[in-house]
RNA sequence: GCGCCUGUAGCUCAGCUGGAUAGAGCAGUAGCCUUCUAAGCUAUUGGUCGGGGGUUCAAAUCCUCCCAGGCGCGCCA
């Protein structure tokens, strides 16, 4: 719609130029924007006020000459200028009815594009250590990732997910450590409790389980405890299966998939981090200082330099983080996108130098990451606290256990991705108008109920026919519901283009807004004696009841037939 | 101290990346169910867009300096 129209005026600037009008290149890129207020028409353009400098004219003068040159077109109905000088086009009502017909005919394909073109792209998200359960923090990206993962695929992306699974190092050490002094008898507070060990009642839980001697089926792994409170490796092996299990099922219940699980410890075991260090070391990028490996990263933008090896001979997180990225980079994803907390973007520079270091034509700006900052959580206006190793704690199971999947993805999801995030445990809760979430769902259960009456008063309604009758939507509510459903196939592409799937749970809350005001208005009634009316209007139930399906499901919320 | 993020109605937040008179929901006020789901609708009150300066036809939006809050600045991840 919108190449069309741009189409259009540039049409009109050419004549112009021919006429000496203008000059020849006016060299101003030519925007058309959606209007906000019904009056200033569909779409409007700021043309003639951008090139009104340089044509020695006033920009409403200019506007005029170049409605003037405009060539006619179908999809437009009239055009003003208005204001300083921008130019408004009414679109005809055939073209935003015609938008009735695209939803029947294309179902859930209405809205999704091409600009993808098939190209891989990788999202990684939530990535939790195995160190306990997942906590709303975890449950931000986990709702932010996936749906990113469906925008994209939405658009033509070719979507991996990936979860980074971080089970070697010292934070597994600990937690070996604390389930060992469970097993022992030993609790928090105790002197011979491991410094930093992880305090939570799911440790006392694990170690009861390791003693005695359970069976952990967990994805990709199974393992019995031996029950031996002497045999680390053993308590090891089995803390990070059972937790492994729990994150297995946190992530079931809140309908989040990944196509891949990405161990750490295989980046040691194939040799990976080894192969990173010698090529860092061969590039010249490192030194030895204080008996420990430094890698030169402020020649490539950090403000410190950073340890990769440590005194003791291990390495630091950071290492193995260059050499996963690398691995990244090999499979062929030409796009990454690391969705985390704000909390770990310190990670970015650094990842991004070790890369830079390896010297292999990895772009500057690769991989690219989406932070988000932490959640906080409130019951009755009162902060629920978050802290793992003190072990009070609001899980994410907890969460959707309470106030259900779908209250809670909308919620982690329904906020800008920069804005720190309130989750109001009472409002989720809520089944009133302030939850959106019932809001949006409430609409589309109404276009599902208003299908059901109509098949009960036995009608009968077909699309092909219904689409010959749509002329008759000539109300204002209507016109303000199909303005808004021609709008969807934009939304989503911006929201995937600027990955933010928060635009689209506020536009389905404005169409659902839409929905209800014209399913309310005065006189109005879908299901009526007379059939072209009755057809026009079932079919604009349910090409709105289409597009909030398709919709919701971008943000992994389920869309009821009935409530 | 340095870096990143945030500041918009009493509250929770949008604001389509520079456009026209800054918008929703909640809360407040006044109305709407013998009619397709009242988990809904209609009307109405409410604003120095944190503050100052700058850029231009045009700034909540871009630049700059302050103020306030969050996060980070480990040989932790």
């Amino acid at each position: 719609m919108k190449e069309q129209l741009i189409g259009l005026i540039d049409q009109a600037l050419a004549a112009l130029a021919e006429r000496g009008e203008l000059p020849e290149a006016h060299g101003s890129e030519i925007k058309i924007e959606r209007t906000r207020d019904k009056r200033h028409g569909d779409l409007a353009s700021n043309i003639a006020l951008s090139l009104a400098k340089k044509a020695g004219k006033k920009p409403r003068e200019l506007a005029q000459l170049i409605c003037a040159a405009l060539p006619e077109s179908p999809l437009i109905q009239h055009i003003d200028v208005a204001g300083p000088g921008f130019i408004n086009f009414f679109l005809s009502e055939d073209s935003s009815q015609a938008v009735v017909r695209d939803i029947l005919e294309q179902a859930e394909r209405f809205g999704r594009s091409n600009v993808g073109n098939g190209r891989k792209v990788q999202v990684e998200f939530v990535s939790a250590n195995p160190t306990g359960p997942l906590h709303v923090g975890h449950g931000r990206g986990a709702a932010l990732g996936d749906s990113l993962c469906r925008l994209l695929a939405a658009t033509g992306w070719d979507v991996s997910s990936e979860f980074y699974y971080n089970d070697a190092g010292a934070q597994i050490d600990k937690l070996a450590l604390s389930v060992q002094a469970r097993c022992r008898g030993v609790a928090p507070g105790d002197s011979a409790w491991p410094e930093d060990g992880y305090q939570g009642d799911y440790i006392r839980d694990l170690s009861a389980s390791y003693l005695r001697g359970d069976t952990v089926d967990a994805e990709d792994r199974h393992i019995v405890g031996s029950g031996n409170p002497d045999d680390l490796e053993s308590i090891r092996a089995f803390a990070v299966a059972y937790l492994r299990r729990e994150q297995d099922l946190d992530l079931k219940a809140f309908a989040v998939n990944f196509d891949v699980y990405f161990l750490e410890s295989s980046l040691y075991e194939d040799g990976a981090v080894e192969q990173t260090v010698q090529r860092l070391q061969g590039n010249g990028h490192c030194y030895e200082k204080e008996a420990a490996l430094w890698l030169r990263t402020t020649d490539f933008g950090d403000d410190k330099d950073r340890v990769m090896r440590k005194r003791d001979g291990g390495y630091t997180y950071f290492l193995p983080d260059v050499a996963y990225h690398l691995n990244k980079w090999q499979r062929g994803f030409e796009r990454v996108i690391n969705v985390q907390g704000a909390d770990h973007h310190s990670t970015v520079t650094r990842v991004r130098a070790g890369l830079q270091a390896l010297e292999k034509g990895i772009p500057a700006a690769w991989p690219d990451y989406v932070l988000h900052p932490m959640v906080t959580v409130i019951r009755d206006g009162k902060e629920v606290k978050l802290s793992k190793r003190a072990g009070s704690y609001v899980t994410l199971r907890d969460l959707i256990d309470e106030v259900g999947r779908d209250a809670t993805r909308y919620f982690l999801v329904a906020r800008a991705l920069g804005s720190q995030l309130t989750f109001d445990i009472n409002l989720a809760l809520s089944q009133t108008n302030d939850n959106p979430v019932y809001y949006i769902q409430y609409a589309h259960a109404r276009t599902c109920s208003v299908m059901r009456k109509l098949v009960q008063q036995g009608w009968d309604w077909q699309p092909e026919r219904a689409v010959q009758h749509l002329s008759t939507l000539q109300g204002e509510e209507e016109k303000t519901l199909l303005r808004r459903l021609v709008r969807y196939p934009e939304v989503v592409a911006n929201a995937a283009h600027h990955r933010e799937p928060h635009s689209v749970a506020n536009y389905l809350r404005e169409l659902a807004g839409d929905f209800h005001a014209w399913y309310n208005a005065d006189n109005m009634k879908i299901l009526l004696e007379d059939q072209a009316l009755r057809d026009a209007r079932v079919a604009l139930s349910q090409a709105t009841g289409q597009v909030i399906a398709s919709g919701l499901d971008l943000l992994g919320v389920s869309a009821p037939e009935e409530m």
